[in-house]
DNA sequence: TGTACATCAGTGAACGCGCGTTCACTGATGTAC
DNA sequence: TGTACATCAGTGAACGCGCGTTCACTGATGTAC
């Protein structure tokens, strides 16, 4: 079944990004070939290069993808059912074993920092892992309290919440795990140990 | 050449680690072959087998000695030449550029948080890393003050310490990547923005 | 609206390559007497 | 101490496999008239 329709077309290119986006994150860039990317999407590997001129090519676009896709996840990380979004529930949200658990629809700025290292600042993935990280400090900027004269800035924030899905991550499986998240959340000023949301990621 | 020496063949042993170790952070468990390792100490990649019953077994080794060997490394993170062991000459150090540039020399639990993460808890890397990373969440509880009632938790110091590198090694070239490391020092309590050493990692 | 033709998204075989691991072999080292 | 022999660290070819990418081909879609 050759020569899909125009629009057919666009949206093959978009599951593509999408598979990617979600593969990349879990398993490393290098470690999900271009074959099991169009496998996902139902499709034989041949027909890729009509979509990217390389599996770098895809990367970038998957990279940028990822970090807006989860910016749009964050939109409901509300305090509460029907509350605003704060600092807290953020924070809440992006230390749950949920997101921990679930790297293939999570923080890319985690999920790809060491793939992104690696391939180096010369690749196409680069500037895409740049630009939505610091739109992520920005987005963590914007949720601080205004009037805290003391608010810890949102780079280090940022740090403390990826360094702690990072080595909860490793640690999965051992009681490390957890206590990493919980101390985390303690230091970012949770009131009680045990108020976060069970799980939730999106 | 064949048949080495008993001591020899520790040697050679030993060698294969040391590069294992190296050469995993820097590029991933993945990313790096039998073959190259061997070649890495000189030799070709059939004798590889005769020390280790796979690439597996010698990562978790490579993941203890990392732990292992910068845990050494530190011993000469000292407040200024011939000062004590601080928190602050720790986090001075671990979060300079030259730490940030070398992660072949530098924390496995940063290096290889991702790798052994998606590796998952079955593997024999796993226990290592745990172990390791415990020990290192102990080492900074040693340091930090024992008359200071509001000490931040050793574990969310390392949280901040390891997502602070992870992302400004994931940001080099951009100077977001600086930013990274300034505002997780600041964060951390540095008294000046710029009373750091000027680079220093082992 | 109908027809003729060009386009090109997707197929599936093929390319050169490097992977982890196995294996027959070599010859200096270690051991038994 | 000297000799005969077993051990086994290291070599290099080979295994089956999957990689990223290329390419000839197919036939429905889009376009020109």
């Amino acid at each position: 079944m050759p020569r899909s329709s125009r629009s057919q077309t666009e949206a093959t290119r978009a599951l593509i990004v999408a598979a990617a986006s979600r593969l990349f994150r879990q398993h490393g860039i290098d470690a999900v070939s271009v074959p099991q990317v169009m496998a996902e999407v139902g499709m034989t590997h041949g027909g890729f290069y009509s979509h990217f001129p390389s599996k770098g090519a895809l990367a970038a676009e998957a990279c940028s993808h990822a970090f807006r896709q989860t910016e749009e996840l964050r939109e409901d990380w509300t305090d509460g059912p029907g509350g605003n979004r704060t600092l807290q529930a953020f924070i809440d949200r992006y230390l749950s074993s949920a997101h921990r658990d679930h790297p293939e629809r999570g923080c890319p700025a985690v999920a790809m920092a060491t793939d992104i290292a690696r391939a180096g600042p010369g690749t196409a993935c680069h500037p895409a892992y740049v630009e939505g990280t610091r739109a992520l400090a920005g987005e963590i900027h914007g949720l601080a309290p205004r009037n805290d004269e003391q608010a810890r800035p949102a780079l280090a924030t940022l740090c403390l919440l990826a360094g702690a899905l990072a080595l909860s991550r490793a640690a999965n499986g051992d009681p490390l795990s957890d206590a990493v998240l919980e101390a985390a959340a303690d230091s970012l000023g949770r009131r009680k140990p045990s108020d976060a949301p069970a799980d939730a990621a999106n």
